[in-house]
DNA sequence: ATAATTTCTTGATGTACATCAATGCATAGG
DNA sequence: CCTATGCATTGATGTACATCAAGAAATTAT
C-alpha cells in the first residue's frame, strides 16, 4: 500500500498493460475509460474521494482500461496479489465485477450485431436454452432487431 | 445454506421484497430482471450451473429485482447476513456492485434525460467538477445530445 | 493581456433501432 | 388430436439520438 500524489492529467494504466494495480483515492478525482474500434472513449467510473478505481480484469492479463488523473490527487495504490492475500474470498467475486464490468462497456460501445456476438461467446450454453426475446431482453434490444441481426448474420455465414 | 429443488415458472423473489436472497445455482437455470416504467422487462442477469444470482441492494431495502426459474433447477439458497458474517470485507464490494447493477440497468432503460438527471443525484459532487463531454462519455451519449437535454431541463425548472 | 486550445451550444441531416401490425410456426394443455 | 397461447419473422413507419459543421464561450498557456 504505497501512498503517492500524482499531478492532473497523469496517466496511472494504460490499455494493454499486464500488471493492473487497485487504487484508492484519498483526495482528486480519477477517471478510467476505454477507446472502442472507431476511437471513441467511453468512461466507465470516475473515481472521487473514498473510491476505489480498478480494472476488474484476470491476474496477468492485459488490462482493458485507460486510468488517469483529472485532478492532482493523492492515492494508495495496492497489487491485486495483495489483496487477494488478505481476503480469498474475494476471488469469486472478481469473477462476477468482470462480466459486470464487460457488460457495461458492451452497453456504452456496441451495437445490436456486436451485441449478439458478444452474447453467443460468452454464454453457449445459454444460447440455446432460452427464447430469443430473453436473449434481446438482456442486450438491450427488441426481439425484432434481434431477429433481423440474426437474417443477416446467417446470409454473411451461410 | 439450504438446497431446494424449484420447478420451471418458480418465482423466488419479486421487486421490493425486503428480505433479498443469495442462489446459488447447482443445476437448471434461473433469471433475474427488472420492469421499467413502460412496464418493459429487461434481463438483469442469466443463471446457469454454478452462477450466483443476487440482487446487490441494501441490506433491508427494498428490492429492485425479480428472480425465477426458467428451467427445473436445483439451487443453494444463503442471506446475505450469513454471507457477512463468514466474510465482512464483502461489505465494500458490496457498495461497488450496487453501483454497478444501477448503472447497467440505466443503460438498458433509460433515454438521455434520465440517464443525466441519474447521474447528478448519485454524484453531484462530480458533476460540478467534469466537462460535460465526460458526463456524456459515461452516460452512453454524446455531448450534444447532453447539451440539449440540459437545455431542455433548464426550460422546465426556471 | 492575448493567443491558442478546449468546451459548449445550436442547427441541419442521417441512421440504427423502436414501434406497430400481420402472418406463419411451434409448443403446451385439454 | 385439436386448439390456444406464445414465439419468431417480416414489412412499414416513427423517433431518439448520432453525426457533421460552425460559431460562441470559457479555459489554459505564453
Amino acid at each position: 500500500m504505497k501512498k503517492v500524489h500524482v499531478k492532473k492529467g497523469t496517466v496511472l494504466q494504460r490499455k494493454g498493460d499486464l500488471s493492473s494495480k487497485v487504487y484508492l483515492v484519498e483526495s482528486g478525482l480519477l477517471r478510467s475509460y476505454t477507446i472502442d474500434g472507431k476511437g471513441k472513449e467511453h468512461i466507465y467510473m470516475f473515481g472521487p474521494e473514498n473510491w476505489i478505481v480498478a480494472d476488474n480484469c484476470q491476474l496477468n492479463e492485459p488490462c482493458q482500461l485507460f486510468i488517469d488523473a483529472i485532478e492532482n490527487s493523492i492515492i494508495n495504490i495496492t497489487t491485486k496479489e495483495e489483496l487477494l492475500k488478505s481476503s480469498p474470498d474475494l476471488k469469486a467475486l472478481a469473477k462476477r465485477l468482470r462480466v459486470m464490468q464487460n457488460r457495461i462497456i458492451m452497453l456504452m460501445s456496441s451495437n445490436a450485431k456486436e451485441r449478439y456476438e458478444h452474447f453467443i461467446t460468452t454464454y453457449p450454453n445459454v444460447t440455446q436454452r432460452v427464447p430469443l426475446k430473453m436473449i434481446a431482453s438482456y442486450l438491450g434490444i427488441t426481439p425484432e432487431a434481434l431477429s433481423r441481426v440474426r437474417h443477416q448474420l446467417s446470409q454473411k455465414n451461410g
